[in-house]
DNA sequence: ACTTAGCTACGAATACTATCGTAACATTGA
DNA sequence: TCAATGTTACGATAGTATTCGTAGCTAAGT
C-alpha cells in the first residue's frame, strides 16, 4: 500500500495542475518561475516522480505530455490537515482554529460567513439530539 | 540568522516539555516511549543538536542535564500554523477555518467558544470602524 | 543536411531527517 | 575492587527531499 502525501515540492505543482488544469511541464515551470527560480529539469524530474507515485496522470500529445491532476484538492488538503492538526496541535481542530482566528485579521464578511457555518453545524446537532433514544 | 522551525520529532519532545516542564532526557525519553518505540540515545541525540539550536536550554546536575524548553508553545505554534497555512492554503485562513469546521465535530460549547470569538472580533471590528477617521 | 531549440529520461550530488551503536566516563552496590 | 548500570558525546547509516547536469531524441527553420 504506502499511500503517502505530496511533499512540499511536489504540493506547489498541485496546486498549480489544480488551479490551471492540465498543463505541459514546461506550463508548471513557467507558473512556478513566478514565484521562485527553479531549473526546467527539476521541475520536470519532480513531475516524473509524481507521475510514478500516481499523484498525477499524464497524456502525450505530440513529443510533450500534458500532466493532470489524479489527487483531488479536497481531500488532499483534508488529509494535509489531519495531519497538521496531530503533529502541531495534539489533534485538537478547536485549539488551531481559535489560534488561526486570533491570529490572522479577517474581514467582517468572513467572520459573518463562518459564524453561518457554526449556526448551522450547531442546529444540525439540536435537531440530531431531539428526541432520539441515547446511543 | 537563519533561525529555524522544529521538525516532527524535535515538536515531540518540544511537546513534552511544554507540557510537563523541565526534563532529563530519560523522562523525556520515557515519556515518548508510551506512544512510539525509539532508543534512548535517538533521543538524547535529538535533544542535543536541539540544544545547538538553541531550541531547548539545560542545566548540569550532577552527572545529568535539565532540559528546558526555550522556544514559547504559542510562538512555535503560530509559526507552524502560518508555514503550514501559507503551503497548504495558499495563505487563507478562511479556508482552512471552513474546512477545519467541516472536517472535524465540534461539541456545542466549542462551537460556542468560536462563536463567541468571532462575535468578539466582529464586535472590536465595529468598534474600530467608528468614528474613525480614514487611514 | 545541418544547426538550433525543446523535450524526455535519468544519474548524481546535496541537504535534511531520523535512528542507532559504540566509546568513554561516573556512580553505585555487592 | 569490580561488575552493573546510567549518562554524555558522537560517528555512521538509511531514507527522503530537492536540485541540477548531461545525454539522446525530435521538430523546425535555413
Amino acid at each position: 500500500m504506502e499511500e503517502r502525501s505530496p511533499n512540499k515540492s511536489e504540493l506547489e505543482i498541485l496546486q498549480v495542475l489544480w488551479d490551471k488544469g492540465a498543463l505541459t511541464a514546461r506550463e508548471v515551470h513557467d507558473t512556478l518561475s513566478e514565484e521562485k527560480t527553479v531549473r526546467y529539469t527539476t521541475t520536470l524530474k519532480t513531475m516524473q516522480i509524481m507521475h510514478q507515485r500516481a499523484f498525477i496522470g499524464r497524456k502525450a500529445s505530440g513529443q510533450t505530455h500534458v500532466y493532470h491532476a489524479l489527487m483531488l484538492q479536497n481531500d488532499t488538503e483534508s488529509v494535509l490537515l489531519d495531519n497538521f492538526l496531530k503533529r502541531t496541535f495534539g489533534g485538537s481542530a478547536l485549539n488551531m482554529v481559535m489560534k488561526a482566528l486570533g491570529n490572522y485579521d479577517a474581514s467582517s464578511e468572513e467572520l459573518e460567513e463562518i459564524k453561518k457555518m457554526i449556526e448551522q453545524k450547531s442546529a444540525l446537532k439540536n435537531k440530531k439530539g431531539d428526541g432520539e433514544s441515547i446511543v
